[in-house]
DNA sequence: CTGTTGTTCAACCATCTAGTTAAGTGTGCA
DNA sequence: TGCACACTTAACTAGATGGTTGAACAACAG
């Protein structure tokens, strides 16, 4: 049966946005707190319009938010999405963990 | 700085498998155990050969073990890649859980 | 005003993705 | 033998992705 999850859509863009390792890397940098632009651009060896598309797809999943600060935009994480996707992965944690009964587990409390 | 970890290809081909919704649907599928190609495709609107690649990237990601039985290939999840994408979301746990503390604990714990 | 800085936008390009249909490869069975 | 079944591979298409360069634009500095 395979029942579409209303929030499929955050997931695509979620895991998607995940996906490459610069926007990974991008994520890791805003932890430390909010970066501009260019800050964000400065390690990474491509183009700043480069990172700028980058950063877009990071907004469109709601991992970034962008503050206007003069000519400076600066960037904020927002990690909430990534608890969707972690939630998301919590499912199998059983079935990586606990191998041998993991199965039997999951079947009884999570069927379908 | 932005150091590259090495099993960055391994996350690049985790949370691309994990992008789009079929492949997730058919990671739910395979969580209640094995299934030929036929059984896994039969819930999706879309071609066998479709469905066949979408087998095909699963398994570059280490997340499927494909057995020949006779002329039916039986599906197997292997879940322990989403352990690495499981790992690396957990960095950031911190940061959408207990909101108020969590830039300082993470910067104090993390620093590098 | 003028020029410089920070950033985006537009146009372009090469490659990848996700799908299709049709043909090919094995395996099982009458 | 020979057909049917369970797939995979090949060839193709449309559209997305990830990069480029160069122009545009908004904001600050002189």
């Amino acid at each position: 049966m395979v029942e579409q999850q209303p929030d499929d859509l955050d997931l695509d863009a979620i895991f998607t946005a995940l996906a490459h390792p610069i926007r990974r890397d991008i994520l890791e940098q805003l932890a430390d707190g909010p970066e501009s632009v260019g800050e964000l651009a400065e390690p990474h060896d491509v183009s700043l319009a480069a990172v700028s598309k980058h950063l877009r797809v990071l907004e469109d999943a709601g991992l970034l938010n962008v503050e206007a600060d003069g000519r400076v935009r600066r960037c904020h994480l927002d990690a909430a999405p990534l608890s969707e996707a972690f939630g998301w992965l919590t499912r199998y944690r059983v079935l990586w963990e606990d191998r041998f009964d993991a199965l039997a587990d999951h079947l009884e409390t999570e069927d379908q």
